[in-house]
DNA sequence: TATGCTCCTTCCCATAATGGTAAGGTCAAG
DNA sequence: CTTGACCTTACCATTATGGGAAGGAGCATA
């Protein structure tokens, strides 16, 4: 099977098919003696495995740690049970970011009137966040109701580090 | 103000600062007769500006249109709230495809016995996803109530496209 | 004044995972 | 034998940030 064959029945790029093999993810395949990659249907496999574990948010290097927990059989159904928790708890940590971010601007958006003119929260609590949140806070004073929103505000702005 | 005094006060790593003058998201500052950079309170602001931005998710690209927008005071409110909606659904997106792949691991988790034993359904779904489905579905078959779940591990399976 | 410490400068390299492109070799069919 | 689809390697780009080297500047103290 030649490495396009490969690519279409596994879902991986022909090109990292080869970056994977570069990087040593896996192993160099046979060839042709024109130079073709040839892929075995174990070769198939594996490839579908890194392909099924990178759609769940494994990187690479992870993928390559539960290639080889694949390969031990002997491994303890336990380690792989706290690889994939850990993993679980680094997306629930992402997710609680992004959701912080996703909140703030949504309150931020809601006090914003959205009209032609150019008074505008949302680039206020840019410029100012104490500032424009001061106002904000001023101007919805008189419903009590929404003050929960207003404070997952805040925890959104002592959170933060995003995009590494 | 020095450049090691702007990273301080505005939160932007020094490295950063030249990085952004080099990208043209910040004017080149003026200089001393030694070459040091000299920095007024604006351009303190303009970084303070980026960092919050940055802070709540949006790229280099998007903050340069969001500094363009505070800078034109004769903007609508109305296209900083779209701008700003625009992010929270990227945001919003971003998070159901992680929460999938959680939802989808804290599934295969749940089934794994997490013991000494090396039977594991976790890389069981990893080696052939539809069989290890099966197999889940028929050791949880007698208890019908968390269907729901498993609807949820398809639908997982089906999106996918991340960290790009 | 000489030494030393901290800060500044530019330049280059590295990261993670993928896409693109170019120049050239191969295979199979017409 | 030509053509088109496929393969090969090699290099460059992306996003945002960090690290480090080599050398100059500023300031304080012995």
């Amino acid at each position: 099977m030649n490495i396009g064959q490969a690519a279409t029945t596994s879902g991986v790029a022909a090109k990292m098919i080869r970056y994977y093999e570069s990087i040593g993810l896996i192993q160099a395949p046979v060839r042709t003696e024109a130079g073709y990659r040839v892929y075995s249907s174990d070769d198939i496999h594996a490839l579908r495995f890194i392909k099924r574990a990178r759609t769940l948010g494994f990187s690479i290097e992870e993928a390559r740690e539960l290639l080889a927990l694949w390969r031990d059989k002997s491994r303890a159904s336990a380690d792989v049970k706290a690889f994939a928790m850990k993993h679980v708890r680094d997306l629930e940590m992402k997710i609680a970011e992004l959701q912080a971010m996703s909140q703030t601007l949504r309150h931020l958006a809601q006090t914003c009137h959205g009209d032609e003119r150019p008074d505008c929260p949302i680039l206020a609590d840019l410029a100012d966040p104490a500032v424009a949140l001061d106002t904000a806070v001023k101007k919805k004073a008189p419903r009590k109701e929404r003050h929960d929103a207003e404070c997952t505000c805040d925890d959104a702005k002592s959170s933060a580090s995003v995009q590494h």
